[in-house]
DNA sequence: AATTGTGAACCTCTTCACAGCT
DNA sequence: AGCTGTGAAGAGGTTCACAATT
């Protein structure tokens, strides 16, 4: 099998921190700071020096020995890796009060993605414009993926839905999902899903609470 | 210092699974089922059989050798863990889209959680009403909370706001967080925080669907 | 003098393997 | 016979400690 560059895997959570870094990279251009060390950047993220810098030579020597990272430097560096450096498409599946909040949520666009057409089954919602995109028929998903190969969709439609959506997304090419339904999704392997569970999220809360106590 | 139960520190990742868990006994339960084994309830959550056994037992023996365990009882054990054997009081702050969608987002109140009352800076949206709840001023936060000791709140605000209102919340007692601002909180170690980073999950998928090429 | 990059040590979480229960 | 509960082993992730670099 061929194998394009890096043979090591990556953990998911050296993805998530290396969002962070980048979310905070981008502070630091902006407010015109030059350089900053692995001690600092991990100050702003909570971690620690020696994560930041773990992290970082997984993917290369982006650092100056007593110096630390040129900021511009780095975060073009990060993006890179994260797939940034060019506009990532994406579909929205579901138009209930969550997906037009994900419709109208302008963070998305600000960093790089970009919603290219959004689906509902209920047809009084169909037709409907929000922010320049129109809500086409559920059906017309399948016709829609086959002239556009748009590889990421946003999933908020109810949990009795989703698998089955999620089958015919996948039957179409889609590669990645971020699921809002509080449900498993069965994917094969190659499919990647990212969930948020707002429940889920607040039961952590919950227990940690009670423990606290 | 009194322990009141358990010594042992569990960790998020245990909790979270038991999220899992709650909402398959609970759609089990739902369909009727009687009793199920650790390994058909690893099935449901994409785990393992030994992974479920695990986590349970850090909290007792529920389950009967060669049979499983009762769906009902196991249900309610689990929901006694996360707390949730009382409704959890929250409030809102933060009346954007994002916060609107949580407003009337149904699951939460099916799920046992209450929004006992939602804040927002904006002088316009004071007053409006939505599911019930009315849209306060913010300067009224500390107020309420003096009398409602209300200790989770949704925080749905910009990122440069954020960290001002957190310091606020922390200060009229609010212990928990599900933060959806972009940005990592600075908070004293007796309050948690629970991040929802919609950027983040995109951005991971954005890398694996890179490396997936 | 300060800071990076990294092998080794350490720790935490997951999986194995099996004794013991129904 | 089937399944739980769990100590021990294994895998994976984090931190330590320091040589190398500017």
């Amino acid at each position: 099998m061929p194998q394009t560059s890096s043979k090591k895997k990556i953990s998911r959570n050296t993805i998530s921190r290396l969002s962070l870094y980048l979310r905070e990279l981008t502070r630091l251009e902006q407010d015109g700071k030059k350089a900053i060390s692995s001690s600092d950047l991990a100050e702003l993220t909570d971690l620690t020096d020696t994560q930041v810098r773990k992290d970082l030579s997984h993917f290369g020597q982006f650092g100056i020995s007593g110096t630390g990272y040129e900021v511009s430097k780095l975060k073009e560096a990060v993006r890179n890796i994260l797939g940034k450096d060019k506009v990532l498409d994406v579909i929205l599946i579901g138009a209930g009060n969550l997906g037009m909040a994900l419709l109208s949520y302008p963070a998305f666009r600000e960093q790089g993605f970009s919603i290219k057409a959004a689906f509902d089954i209920d047809t009084r919602k169909i037709g409907n414009k929000t922010s320049e995109i129109e809500i086409c028929d559920i059906e017309k998903v399948q016709e829609f993926l086959k002239k556009d190969k748009v590889k990421i969709a946003l999933l908020a439609v109810p949990a009795f839905s989703a698998q089955k959506i999620t089958d015919t997304l996948v039957n179409c090419g889609i590669r990645c999902i971020l699921n809002f339904a509080p449900i498993v999704l069965r994917v094969p392997d190659e499919v990647v899903v990212s969930n948020v569970d707002l429940s889920k999220e607040l039961e952590v809360l919950s227990y940690f609470l009670r423990t606290a106590e």
